[in-house]
RNA sequence: GUGGGUAUAGCUCAGCUGGUAGAGCGCCGCCUUGUGGUGGCGGAUGUCGCGGGUUCGAGUCCCGUUACUCACCCCA
């Protein structure tokens, strides 16, 4: 077989690296179920007409195909899921006869896009994902709470600091009718774009395509030039002198989600009011939010959420939901291809035991055997190499203990890093805590970190 | 899907107007016949992405192709 080439877009990771991965997802998982979210996995294939139906259009969905299907065309109207809230109000639907509302999930799985790949942006990639499903009505305090237990199991990871972005489609929606704008939703699409196209170009294609004379136009950029991080925007949205019904209650859900992450901001995690803010997909109908890495901006938006009173319904029964998911993928591989994240060894071992030579392997056996009954990870060394050797092959891993037994029948064990070496009885010795475990190295918070 | 860039050792890269391939790091051995790291000495490694063309001669020029990468689109 020839030497494979990387496939673009399809990341796989060093046992280092998915080490990292783990512990970022275990992190999560721990935090999600502390709020008593339960975990669910969805199968990784949807209908066609479930993908295609709600959010995007444009969404470039893998599909499936049996390779001896009778013509080359037929595909088995199977796709890959492109995110994990679709699949997810599906499966409400689903189930919804042997869930008990409101459903609080978490899900951490992978996703599929056919998106020409760039960093950060991959064509499989894993997500975090948690919501809170009602039926009929949800109310309002679940918005707050996604956002915060959100937020706390972010704050846990080796991450640069991260911004929370929030804003309300009910209160831009109101607003723009407030002006006496036609088409809000054609308003809120090309407001999006702020953050991309000089203002200038928003500007005309506020005029040209959402139809809004220059005194609206202006309205329009003067609120979303409105940020903050506690509840000072609702006095300067006021201040624009628009009034709508839509914006008031908008305003009053945006301040209470802002007032509810009070608690959970830090120094770094920071919660921000940002009326700029859309999100592109249709379905939210009030509270969104977006997660963005601070210094690495350019990554775009690295999760995003937000509230969708009608994404599943099957006609007769609708059932409201709020939930914000987190790329792990497209946060993680850009850190660590950096180096910015990693570990301190590569491998779990904390111990090698030394091999004298082959004869004495059992014994060296036997030692790992009494060090694995009290929960310390061990291998034994490959070969009978010089001991030289041995630490060597430790050190490269970056095992830091290895294991000696003397002519005697004594044992030793040898901290390679300070060169320390003290006799040990393989059936009780436990090495410091934080060296039980490799240890996530965050360069980025110049931080390390026991998960 | 549209447009640009790139492809040389395990890694990062150099290689001029064409003359049959180099550095650093890493790796291996020895100094060091059973305890590594520093130091010294020595050593190995490439179908120069793939296919074709021009040429006496191509890593270098031309065409094609594939992959990677960046921007757009879209978004985690």
């Amino acid at each position: 077989m020839p030497k494979p080439t990387p496939l673009s877009g399809f990341p796989e990771l060093l046992p280092e690296q998915r080490f990292v991965e783990q512990q970022v997802i275990d992190t999560l998982r721990r935090t999600f179920e502390l709020h008593g979210f339960a975990g669910i996995e969805t199968r990784a294939v949807e209908p066609m007409d479930q993908l295609l139906a709600k959010g995007e259009t444009s969404k470039e969905v893998y599909v499936l195909r049996r390779l001896q299907a009778e013509s080359e065309s037929a595909d088995s109207g199977m796709g890959l899921h492109f995110d994990l809230t679709v699949p997810f109000a599906r499966y409400v639907l689903e189930h919804a006869g042997k869930l008990e509302f409101p459903f609080r999930r978490y899900q951490i799985q992978k996703a599929w896009r056919g998106e020409r790949p760039q960093e950060g942006r991959y064509r499989e990639f894993t997500q975090a994902d948690i919501d809170v499903v009602m039926k009929d009505e949800l109310p309002f305090h679940f918005d707050v709470e996604v956002a915060r237990v959100m937020a706390e199991a972010l704050s846990g990871l080796p991450l640069p600091p991260l911004r929370l972005r929030v804003n309300n489609r009910k209160l831009i929606e109101g607003f723009y009718r407030g002006i006496g704008a036609a088409d809000p939703a054609g308003v809120i699409t090309i407001i999006d774009k702020l953050d991309k196209l000089p203002v200038d170009q928003v500007r005309s294609q506020l005029a040209a395509d959402a139809g809004l004379d220059p005194g609206q136009v202006d309205q329009c950029l003067r609120l979303a030039d409105i940020s903050s991080t506690d509840t000072s925007f609702v006095d300067r949205v006021r201040a624009l002198g628009v009034h709508h019904e839509l914006l008031d209650t908008g305003l009053d859900e945006l301040a209470a989600v802002i007032d509810g992450c009070a608690s959970v901001r830090n120094d770094r995690f920071e919660v921000e009011a940002s009326l700029s803010l859309a999100r592109g997909l249709d379905y939210y109908t009030g509270t969104v939010f977006e997660i963005y890495m601070v210094g690495y901006e350019f990554l775009k938006s690295v999760g995003g959420g937000g509230r969708y009173d009608a994404l599943a319904s099957d006609g007769k029964n609708t059932y409201p939901g709020v939930g914000i998911s987190f790329g792990i993928s497209r946060t993680l591989v850009p850190l660590m291809s950096r180096g910015l994240l990693t570990t301190d060894r590569k491998v779990p071992s904390v111990v090698l035991v030394a091999l004298i030579d082959e004869e004495s392997r059992a014994a060296s056996d036997e030692i790992a055997t009494a060090l694995r009954a009290h929960g310390v990870p061990c291998e034994v060394a490959a070969s009978a190499q010089k001991f030289g050797k041995q630490i060597r092959y430790a050190e490269r891993r970056g095992i830091p203990y290895v294991w000696f037994t003397n002519a005697d029948g004594g044992h030793e064990v040898k901290d390679i890093r300070s060169g320390d070496q003290v006799a040990a009885d393989p059936s009780t010795w436990t090495p410091p805590t934080d060296d039980l475990r490799p240890t996530v190295v965050a360069t980025a918070t110049t931080e390390e970190q026991h998960l």
